[in-house]
DNA sequence: GCGACAG
DNA sequence: ATCTTGTCGC
């Protein structure tokens, strides 16, 4: 019997060891687009996202994030996967990518997800929630990166942006836990959320899978003294850590063994 | 036409 | 996002 991804229940077995955390085969499709195609993938593929909750008992959460050296034509990324309870780090995956297609509001996805794809398929179990670094529903065409590598993976995903892209809040009160809808055309698409006193607020989105009340929960335990949550904080400093190790700054001349190609 | 604009 | 030192505040 095919096991088609979509089909997989919300608590899953983990993989086969080393067999990765992989795209719906079906829903995959090219990165390497220009804007009107990239659009249009967006504007199918948006059909898809599920906007309930649809996951079972949150155990592990993974963090995601990509960084750019400027000038340099690689993305890096990277997974790093929390035990919800115990704030253990179970996993860190690293990926990369071409950084071929331009940051351009809207489209970010199409930037970052080819690294973290890969970063992805190096992880030996799926989460059981992707916390991203961008908008999910909180988008243009209700399409952010989010929704889109939710998706893809057919995995429960929460968007939680630190500045806003789309839409108008009115300001949260002052203390950690208050939050308020994020509206565009008198549509919710998400909530600011303060996740410390006196401290500026994020915005929570659906990515997919999972409701927005859920998905305020969420990041609210995950983001305990701090503003963003812990996946994201490691995520950062691990994906960081890596393209300074990979890519020395003030390089003047090609890193050893890069010459022959 | 002008301003806005995740990372 | 990246480029960058110190500095202000809990």
């Amino acid at each position: 019997m095919p096991s088609s991804a979509s089909e997989r229940p919300p608590s899953r077995e983990a993989p086969r060891p080393g067999a990765g955390v992989l795209p719906v085969p079906e829903r995959s499709h090219p990165f390497r687009v220009g804007f009107p195609e990239a659009r249009r993938i967006q504007e199918r593929l948006r059909g898809l996202v599920v906007v309930d909750d649809a996951l079972g008992p949150v155990r592990t959460v993974a963090g995601v994030d990509v960084s750019h050296r400027r000038g340099s034509a690689v993305l890096h990324a990277a997974v790093v996967v929390l035990d919800l309870r115990t704030g253990e780090r179970l996993e860190v995956a690293h990926g990369c990518a071409p950084a071929d297609f331009p940051y351009v509001p809207g489209y970010l996805s199409f930037r970052e997800i080819p690294a973290l794809l890969d970063a992805f398929a190096r992880l030996s179990a799926a989460p059981d929630l992707i916390v991203c670094d961008g908008h999910g529903r909180a988008h243009p065409r209700r399409f952010g990166l989010a929704c889109h590598l939710g998706v893809l993976l057919d995995l429960p995903a929460v968007g939680c942006a630190k500045s806003l892209l789309i839409g108008s809040y009115q300001e949260p009160g002052a203390r950690r836990g208050c939050h308020r809808r994020i509206l565009d055309g008198g549509e919710v698409i998400g909530e600011a959320v303060r996740t410390r006193d006196g401290v500026a607020p994020v915005f929570v989105s659906v990515g997919h899978r999972v409701r927005l009340e859920t998905a305020r929960r969420l990041v609210l335990r995950l983001a305990r003294g701090t503003r963003l949550p812990e996946t994201t904080r490691q995520a950062h400093r691990e994906v960081n850590r890596l393209r300074r190790e990979l890519e020395p700054p003030r390089g003047r001349f090609a890193p050893a063994g890069f010459a022959g190609g």
